[in-house]
RNA sequence: GGGUCAGUAGCUCAGAUGGUUAGAGCGCGUGCCUUAUAAGCACGAGGUGGGAGGUUCAAUUCCUCCCUGACCCA
């Protein structure tokens, strides 16, 4: 017996009890374990920080890898899968300045940094059990106990060593650049960072006037543009093109400016023009400060000349801040500028800039541009609205600060990283050849040091010689620290147990062989490279685990969201091909951003957030998993639409739900047991058995194709159309009463054994992407407690695979639908028997298809005969349409005329063409292939017509057909009794009816039969009121009915 | 300003290596089928395939430009 499945499942209540089985058994080991050690597949698991709660889009990719993992375990691959927590860097510590209430980096040091860092680390797993509790709860199988944690001094070793390694090949060097700085973190971000951060800014746009001091132009102005009011103050020069004209004019008050001759513009209301200049002659014309907020230790407020400067907006000349630009920087080191800074790190206008000192610098600017007013400088100002970079952690906007900073010369092997990336399967292709392809060809050094706390130390030493130059060197282990440093003791003490963290490293003094004492720089380093350190990190690799490190190098595959291209995916990347020289991962799926139902980004701030756990608890796990990857391509953005979920529910679960509910309904009443029952050969089945049998293989086929090209969306969308269009509304509907009342034995088992068998193989492809259901289904079609994450995914069997067939029950299923389309159109019910159907076939392939379907589809359309006419039959009048990719290149600009001759062919010339393969017309020659032929009519018959597929139904009724329809319609009524009745499949009855004495004599004749069918011992008429009875009717006539169950 | 992707029915998405009648689901209307199904089937309403050019016998598909949106970058 098979057990039956719950009334009413409830899929979240059936999934935590598949849960506990999952733990009982320790299925997630075992498929592990099972799996041989030499046949790996590498998974990278891309650390999360825990300090947040898990969201809905958290959920799309741990699917993806799961489903992935599961594949692979199922195909019979050891897949390792270790865990990993990313618990380093500025996440972890603007969380906890949140909480400590902590606004700047001051803050921090008057805080400690000691009691900082050690908020932090007990901040980083603040959700550690909101995650854990996502992960287990969505069956993401993934060993947290085994879990990778950045922070622990094993891994920081390893990274380290990868530090070392990029240092001694000189790979690693201090610069001073004009990098992105958040004024909160008070540190350069790097460009992946940048790139996270990018929001709209309202900005204002000025035209401010300088007034030139001395020479021809004397008391002229320049006017010049700036998007930045903020480093006015700081302002040092200007800066024109020297290839591009600019023009002195003079406006309707009599004021005269210098501009670019391409940008007057930007000039309100009448001017002329006095002079034209070449911008090369405009060099060292001296003009007045804006302010005077700094000494003139150098040479300033001069024009210079710069290539940099474009004609595309403002006015040709541009103000020159050498400490927030890089060109201006770069401009600077050419005039030897001096640098002023009127902004400090934090983002605050220093006591230089008395007037705003204090002020945030974006603050700042409506005050400057108020006083430049004030004082007439200011030539007009306008608003305008930018994206531009933000810290993606505080929000706030970047200034460009010129920085002291460690980077890491990624440019030197830019056209590995190129080379390497090309290797790599990218899901979707395009991002690996455009987004991530670009911005490889664009390689900027990787900015690694951070001026920050809560991160791995940068483990480098130095000390400065007599020249004032510095020298440095690199540590790559605790070994080496503790060999070379001098105080090791007094830091650390004995214990095993060491701070590797900010302050105490900070405190450790290192000696080289010829007696330098060495301090350590005061950075951390980005945490991207920490996480970009997993894959050997992960193993404390090199200095433990050389073998499985080995193993499980390169990843074969990782996945992570859109997000992660210039993350997670550029550091791996970009370390891998440096220390590993390959790719660091073969395959990957980058999914989409999950937007709302509307497409707008869900945001705490809108209140649209889907909240992942609610999703669950009302869904379940499996059809949340099967939607966020089915609904739309993986790699586009997904609206997130909770309608889509009942739909998922109650047309793929719901129906894979109720077939297997069919086929152990009618094993149990039929004694069925497939470890029992003696499979059959294939050869001996039914059609329609060795149909469904070769498209679940045809499905296999696909589906492991498309899974190995990682196409996961598609292999959903298969899985869903087979289940409901192949198995569930043709093989089962079409077996219904087969299997209920078997012709013999032979037949019985060829039914059962074959849904058994696709049942089973159908929900092991389920099985990766939904794992609770098709685990409970599994178990009870297998009659076991064997799980199916631990069967096996074989290939499919290639010999039952039988296309012609397939071909076959797609035409029986058209000839079908046209049968009952034209049934429609005629008001006759399928109830009613029909005389015949006619079938025109054209060729001998056609003919064979139908004759050996022709079963299948009499009875699906209640009809008694198929016949088919042939081509040549003179009651047939045949037509032909053009097929355009043959005439198309044959005739060129005739082919408008061609397709007339055609249409107008008749009867007899497709005829024709038919026997002799060829017709002369007007001097064209007209070929078999240049036509499609189809029968556009049969004399007195109703007939469709679909593609080339004609149908004609014959409707004519007889008295003998008129008889089986109302014996048909009889049973319809007993049978919606027992239905509304809620009477047992098997329950027997007794049935009393009245009717007409016509259709009293029809029934009579064919008692048996109606009995057979509707399980009934009596059938009788019965004129009186003894009974409830239920009131229908027969073709328009009265009839009372009344059912009685058997005890 | 540049790059990538997308724009097909009210909504979510297919498909077409260029071939003349562009499909499905949801939703809507009508009818039907059924003791496995909250399912299914047929019919109907619903589309200038974002817009404008070009190439071609033929463009929704290829090319150019533009518009809109998302993401990425300067």
């Amino acid at each position: 017996m098979y057990e039956n499945l719950p009334e009413n499942i409830i899929l979240p209540d059936l999934e935590n009890e598949i849960l506990e089985f999952w733990k009982e058994n320790e299925v997630f080991k075992e498929s592990i374990k099972s799996r041989p050690s030499d046949n790996t597949f590498t998974f990278y698991e891309g650390p999360p920080t825990a300090n947040g709660t898990p969201g809905i889009h958290h959920v799309i990719s741990r699917t993806v890898k799961d489903m992935i993992c599961r594949y692979k375990t199922m195909r019979g691959f050891r897949v390792f899968r270790k865990a990993g927590w990313d618990t380093q860097g500025l996440p972890v510590e603007v969380e906890v300045e949140k909480k400590l209430g902590i606004k700047s980096k001051s803050d921090i040091e008057h805080y400690g940094a000691i009691e900082f860092n050690n908020a932090c680390r007990e901040s980083i797993f603040t959700y550690l059990k909101e995650w854990e509790e996502m992960t287990d709860r969505i069956g993401y199988w993934i060993d947290l106990n085994d879990a990778y944690v950045t922070y622990h001094n094993e891994y920081i070793e390893s990274v380290w060593w990868a530090l070392k390694k990029f240092f001694e090949k000189g790979f690693i060097y201090k610069g001073f650049k004009i990098l992105p700085f958040c004024p909160v973190c008070e540190s350069p971000l790097s460009s992946h960072e940048v790139a996270q951060g990018y929001q709209d800014l309202k900005d204002p746009s000025v035209y401010v006037k300088f007034r030139i001091t001395e020479g021809e132009f004397k008391d002229s102005y320049f006017l010049v543009w700036t998007t930045t009011p903020w480093t006015l103050p700081s302002n040092a020069a200007l800066a024109v093109n020297p290839d591009f004209d600019y023009v002195q004019i003079r406006n309707e008050n009599d004021e005269k400016f210098i501009l670019a001759k391409e940008r007057l513009e930007v000039i309100s209301g009448e001017y002329s023009v006095i002079k034209e200049i070449r911008g090369s002659e405009l060099e060292n014309i001296p003009y007045q400060k804006l302010f005077d907020f700094f000494d003139d230790e150098k040479k300033a407020f001069y024009v210079t000349l710069g290539d940099f400067v474009t004609m595309e907006d403002g006015t040709g000349i541009v103000h020159i801040a050498p400490s927030y630009g890089e060109d201006d920087y770069q401009t600077g080191l050419k005039y030897d500028l001096p640098v002023f800074t009127a902004v400090g790190k934090n983002g605050l206008f220093t006591e230089k800039a008395a007037p705003y000192s204090n002020k945030n610098f974006k603050d700042a600017d409506q005050d400057i541009i108020a006083d430049l007013k004030k004082n007439g400088q200011l030539y007009r100002k306008e608003m305008f609205t930018h994206s531009y970079p933000h810290c993606w952690r505080h929000k706030v906007p970047l200034m460009y600060f010129a920085t002291d900073s460690w980077f890491i010369r990624t440019t030197e092997y830019k056209d590995k990283m190129i080379k390497y990336n090309n290797e790599i399967n990218w899901n979707p292709k395009a991002i690996g050849s455009g987004r991530f392809g670009k911005w490889l060809e664009e390689n900027k050094d990787w900015a690694i040091s951070r001026n920050r706390f809560w991160g791995t130390p940068l483990p480098i030493w130095f000390y400065t010689d007599e020249n004032g130059k510095e020298h440095y060197h690199c540590i790559g282990s605790i070994e080496e620290l503790k060999d070379m440093a001098v105080n090791y003791k007094e830091v650390y003490g004995d214990e095993p147990e060491m701070d590797l963290h900010k302050p105490y490293i900070d405190n450790i003094i290192i000696e080289t062989k010829d007696g330098k004492q060495m301090k350590r720089v005061p950075q951390v380093i980005d945490c991207w490279f920490d996480s970009g350190s997993m894959p050997f990190a992960q193993f404390h690799y090199p200095f433990e685990n050389e073998e499985l490190f080995r193993e499980n190098y390169p990843a074969d595959f990782i996945a992570e969201g859109l997000d992660q291209t210039r993350g997670w995916f550029y550091s791996l990347h970009a370390i891998g091909t440096f220390l590993f020289g390959g790719p660091a991962y073969k395959n990957l799926i980058v999914n989409g951003l999950i937007l709302d139902k509307n497409g707008k980004k869900m945001s705490k701030s809108i209140g649209n957030v889907v909240n992942p756990f609610e999703m669950i608890q009302i869904y379940g796990a499996d059809v949340l998993r099967w939607y966020l990857i089915y609904s739309s391509p993986i790699g586009n953005s997904k609206l997130f639409n909770e309608d889509d979920l009942i739909e998922l529910q109650n047309k793929f679960f719901d129906t894979l739900i109720n077939t297997v509910r069919f086929f152990i309904l009618y094993s149990n009443l039929s004694g069925f047991d497939h470890r029992k029952d003696k499979e059959n050969d294939i050869e001996e089945r039914p059609v329609i058995d060795k149909w469904i049998i070769s498209k679940i293989n045809s499905l296999k086929k696909e589906y492991q194709e498309l899974m190995d090209e990682y196409d996961i969306t598609r292999t959903t969308r298969i899985l869903f159309d087979f289940t409901n269009d192949e198995l569930s509304n043709w093989y089962i509907r079409r077996n219904r009463k087969r299997l209920r009342n078997p012709e013999d034995e032979n037949d019985r088992i060829s039914g059962y054994h074959t849904l058994h068998y696709v049942i089973t193989e159908l929900l092991k492809m389920i099985a990766p992407v939904s794992p609770f259901l098709s685990e409970k289904l599994y178990m009870t079609m297998t009659q076991s407690e064997d799980s199916i994450h631990l069967s096996y995914l074989e290939d499919p069997d290639l010999s039952v695979i039988d296309k012609n067939l397939e071909e076959e029950m797609k035409m029986a299923q058209n000839i079908v639908y046209l049968v009952r389309s034209i049934r429609v159109k005629n008001n006759l019910r399928v109830r009613q028997p029909l005389r015949q159907i006619l079938i025109p076939v054209l060729n001998k392939k056609d003919r064979e298809m139908i004759e050996n379907v022709k079963d299948i589809i009499l009875e699906e359309v209640n009809v008694k005969e198929l016949n088919l006419l042939e081509g040549n039959s003179n009651i047939i009048e045949k037509k032909a349409k053009p097929n355009f990719k043959s005439i198309g290149p044959k005739f060129g600009k005739n082919v408008k005329m061609v397709q007339n001759l055609i249409l107008n062919l008749d009867h007899q010339q497709i005829s024709e063409i038919e026997v002799k393969g060829y017709i002369e017309t007007d001097g064209i020659r007209i070929q078999r292939e240049d036509i499609e032929i189809y029968t556009k009519d049969i004399e007195g018959w109703i007939l469709d017509t679909k593609d080339n597929l004609t149908v004609a139904l014959d409707i004519k009724l007889d008295e003998k057909l008129i008889e089986e329809g109302i014996v048909r319609e009889f049973i319809n009524r007993v049978q919606n009794f027992r239905r509304n009745n809620n009477f047992d499949v098997s329950d027997r009855i007794n049935v009393y009816y009245n009717t007409s004495d016509e259709i009293i004599s029809v029934l009579k004749k064919n008692l048996k039969y109606i009995k057979n069918e509707t399980l009934s011992n009596k059938i009788e008429i019965s004129n009186g009121h003894d009974h409830d009875y239920t009131k229908t009717d027969i073709n328009g006539i009265a009839c009372d009915i009344f059912i009685q169950k058997i005890n």
